[in-house]
DNA sequence: TGCGGCTGTTTAACATGTTAATTATCAACC
DNA sequence: GGTTGATAATTAACATGTTAAACAGCCGCA
């Protein structure tokens, strides 16, 4: 509201915010340069993004039902059932039939790919520190704090729309 | 480094921040929860987030060419070409060869995009303003402050990397 | 027990992102 | 002025995201 003089007038005569400063570009440019520290390692692995979120979920769980795993790395179950058939094909996972209810696909990782977990963790981390040291470990938490924070308002944890 | 509790044991025996903590993750999920509100208004208009940020990006250009254009708005050359090609084709932009380069294209809007976009933009700040007053402006304020900084600083504007 | 609705997953169809190769034009140099 | 290398844009091929429909198994209930 203070800053008018960087807001530009449309043909209709209202104001609207210069384009530079839409918080999804924000978002997004921030994000795509973060990514691409870790894209380079994860490439090194012979993995994509997608195949490292569901891999690093995998650890922490030892099985889960593929509607929860992709829930977790926030990916559509499509796309979920497809990268989980790539890396099935590549003995990174195991899918087993719940025997309960036959309905559900259990997901797990093989021990092949818990070693390339442990040979690719470290790396990450590694890059996970260059990029601290680049921010400041003080914004760091402050970002991560405002990022769950928008999220949490955003999608009406609590009360709120 | 002081929540080591947070942490978990891979099983080299070295840790790893647990997946929730990955700031990829985090900034994905924010966008998404950011994007919702205004995919809705978009789509009320018949645009998808790209066709918009394009129509944006060209409303304070008059006229550009494309590769600069597909620069600022954050989208790859090639998409940038398809995209516009659905646009060209809703009469919502022109597209004009360069008298002295006949290797570019220049893309400028319609007066209908215009229309649209005068229709569109108070709605979409609408839906800005119920995100600032979610978040709280001086949130805001702070979460554009640190995602510049994150931007700025891993893509190496100085020295750095 | 068999019908209807519900749920977990997959398939299908299409949109968008991404990389590499291709085309067309320009510009410099001999 | 013709060749070579660089540049703007497109095309092609494939990966991933997204939505809707299909499928299969579960469950409750008459």
């Amino acid at each position: 509201m203070a800053d008018e003089s960087s807001r530009r007038l449309t043909a209709a005569g209202r104001t609207m915010r210069p384009f530079e400063q839409s918080l999804p570009m924000a978002l997004l440019r921030a994000r795509e340069a973060v990514m691409r520290g870790f894209r380079r390692v994860l490439r090194e692995h012979g993995l994509n993004e997608q195949e490292w979120r569901i891999i690093r979920a995998l650890k922490e769980v030892d099985r889960i039902d593929i509607g929860e795993l992709a829930e977790r790395v926030f990916i559509l179950k499509p796309s979920a059932t497809r990268t989980v058939k790539n890396l099935q094909r590549r003995n990174l996972v195991n899918r087993d039939k719940s025997a309960s209810d036959q309905r559900r696909a259990y997901i797990s990782l093989t021990p092949e790919a818990r070693e390339l977990f442990d040979r690719l963790a470290p790396k990450n981390e590694a890059e996970y520190s260059r990029i601290t040291e680049a921010i400041g470990g003080g914004d760091m938490k402050r970002l991560y704090e405002l990022l769950r924070l928008v999220t949490e308002r955003l999608n009406g944890n609590g009360r709120g729309c």
